[in-house]
DNA sequence: TTGATATATTACTTAATGGTAATAAAGTAA
DNA sequence: TTACTTTATTACCATTAAGTAATATATCAA
C-alpha cells in the first residue's frame, strides 16, 4: 500500500530541506549556466563569504554541488541537475500559495 | 540574468520547508488516493493526533490541502496535485546521495 | 442540558539552523 | 621563509520548528 518508506522519506525531506533556503536556491541558480568560483558565487548572490561557504558545504555534503580546486580558488558546479526540474517545478506551483507560516 | 527575483526565491524556499519533514510527506502520500479523516491520517501514519493537526494546518496554511467537515470529523483532501511531481521527482533524485548532515 | 467523539490549540521543551565575526587553512608568488 | 589571496571553519547568538501533554473547541446524540 505504501509506495516509500519511511527511511525514503527521511531521504526526501532532507533533499527538500536542503532547497528550503532562498540563498542556497540563489547560489544553485547561479551555477545553472556553469561552474563559479566561490567569490563569484558569494559577490553574485550578495551573500557574506563565510555564509556562502557554509551553504556550499551544505549543498556538497548533500551531493547537489561538487567542487574542484584551480589554484587558490574553488569552482563549484551543480553535480545534480535534476534539481533543476524541482526548482521549475517548485517556481510554478510557488506562484501565490505561501501566504502564512 | 536573474531568472528569479528574491520573493521568488522566498516562495520556493517556503514551498520547499514545508515539504521537508517526513511526517508531512507520509501525510500527503496517505491522501494521494483520495481524501481521509484526521482519524485515519494519524493512525496510518502513526502521529500523535495533535502532531497530526499541526502537520495538517501546516499544509493546510501552505494551500497544499484542503479540510472539508462532515459532522464531528474533517476530511482533508490534496488541493495542489502538483505537489505530487515534486515528491515524484524528489524521490527519484533522493536515492543514495543523502549521507549526512 | 449532559455525555461522547473528533479535531484544534496552547504551553512547553528540545534540537536544528542561518547569519556573523574572527580565525584557520590552502595555495601562490616573491 | 614572508606576504597575499581565496576559501573553510569555529564559536556564538537568535530564530524556527517538531513532538508532546493537557486543554479547548466543535459536532452530534440522548
Amino acid at each position: 500500500m505504501s509506495k516509500v518508506d519511511q527511511r525514503q522519506l527521511t531521504r526526501m525531506a532532507n533533499l527538500f530541506a536542503k532547497l528550503a533556503d532562498p540563498a542556497r536556491l540563489h547560489i544553485l541558480q547561479s551555477l545553472r549556466q556553469g561552474p563559479l568560483r566561490v567569490g563569484q558565487i558569494h559577490r553574485n548572490c550578495r551573500l557574506k563569504q563565510a555564509n556562502t561557504s557554509k551553504h556550499l558545504r551544505v549543498l556538497r555534503e548533500a551531493g547537489l554541488v561538487s567542487p574542484h580546486r584551480e589554484g587558490t580558488s574553488v569552482h563549484y558546479a551543480i553535480s545534480e541537475p535534476l534539481i533543476f526540474s524541482l526548482c521549475d517545478l517548485a517556481c510554478g506551483t510557488a506562484k501565490q500559495s505561501n501566504g502564512k507560516s
